[in-house]
DNA sequence: GTGGTCTAGACCACA
DNA sequence: GTGGTCTAGACCACT
């Protein structure tokens, strides 16, 4: 894109990269709010750094904007990201916590336990036998389309 | 008349342990519908057995019978399990296949790269890195509830 | 935002008139089916024509919402509707399959010999001959009201 | 078969051909019953015919005894069949009523309209014309399976 | 406003 | 005893 907003430096933009999967059966605004979830858990997004626009990312992922805005609004109404009018979206001071009373490192680790949990669980299902799970994923290659 | 119908010993009856997750977002009948498409690539349950009845397992999982049969009725439609009216609900001859024209097996692999896709997917979204998957597996440990 | 989202003309609805025969012994629900099936294979409904919503056509028929979901969302399961939440139900892409792997016209061709071979039985069975059909269809005149 | 009752000459026996089409959608009772009353309607059956034992019909249709049991059942407390223990099932002779206070003749001819009824009103359905049924008719040649 | 999920309960069809 | 159909109504998710 052509467009270049002045911002102040410390201001980063777009450590965020979405990814949607239409057919997920999770709805758009919940995958964008994990996403945006998801990526301050780990760090990647920090207090202060700035979203895209909603119209901007409405585009970038195909969208309707205001299915954007309603993941925004509902993670501005958790107290992760607050609203400038006339500047953008911003994640909040208080992201990290994540609306847990929790401090943000044991917040990452609640959702990484209950996501390997999930999966655990879903591989026994299918047969796996937790021991031969690290083969598994050391022979896994990416690219391949696993979504459906 | 003197000849009782002696079933075959194959006959196997509740080779499924069902085990719902209230919180997990997914709808109920839609996490009976997953368990029963895993036990049956994993070839826990095979062509002709029986499952539960609506009622017990209604009961089982504490749940209104209409939603284990829309999860049974739907699978039906699939042409996954059959129903006999009067006698139950069963695991139909071309199941394993579960609606694509490929085989047992592949079908089961399939299923377990998908799993495994979004397995990796969430964790790096979460910044761990897939090296370290294999250790955390390790590490993990059931136990902490997070299934009724 | 200035502009508006111009649907193509072609984007039409409720080119189906349903009608039920609660005499039938077939299931309301199904009936349902059947008719959106037969509006498909005839080409009265296209893929992208928009179905009376659930609501609408409870009224119209007299029953209730879930019965109406649910022929719906058994058509939605074999892949012959989509559904949009908050926007409405419409006939999908590939509906004109009807979920069998051949062409649409075969399709309507197969289903006329279905419905030809089992009306010419169910004469004969009655004592009628084939060769009295043409005339008894001649003067067979419609109007006895068996439909509500 | 080798085991022969002797009965009087007068009494005929399976002047009916049962055909069951397990995939229909309707109970194999109720077609049955169908096609007993078709067979009376139609005068292929007459008062004082003797119907084929349950145990036999069970044994040629692949069905449960329960099962024919049943459609003799109903249809004798409709007063169209009688069971002398001992002797066998037959038509009744007010049979060609039909349990309808109509004459025989009236009783065929209003079957026949209502299966012609449905025929046309489901080829409308298919838009196919009134007008080009006999000529498909004509055209049409049986022993293609056109069962579902 | 759309459709989706679930509950509760009645009544029927079938073996 | 099985499962099937339908109703009524509550509450949720989504646009």
């Amino acid at each position: 894109m052509n467009s270049t907003i002045l911002e102040p430096e410390s201001s980063r933009l777009e450590r965020i990269r979405f990814s949607l999967n239409p057919a997920n059966g999770a709805p758009i605004y919940r995958q964008i709010i994990q996403q945006v979830e998801y990526a301050i858990l780990s760090g990647r997004m920090r207090p202060g750094d700035r979203l895209p626009t909603i119209r901007a990312l409405a585009v970038e992922l195909k969208t309707n904007p205001n299915t954007i805005a309603r993941a925004y609004g509902e993670l501005e109404i958790r107290g992760i990201l607050t609203t400038q009018v006339g500047s953008g979206t911003f994640v909040s001071d208080k992201a990290p916590l994540l609306g847990a009373a929790i401090s943000a490192e044991e917040g990452l680790n609640r959702k990484i336990r209950e996501v390997l949990g999930r999966f655990v669980q879903d591989m026994r299902d299918l047969g796996v036998d937790k021991a031969e799970l690290p083969n598994l994923i050391r022979n896994y290659k990416e690219g391949e389309s696993h979504d459906v």
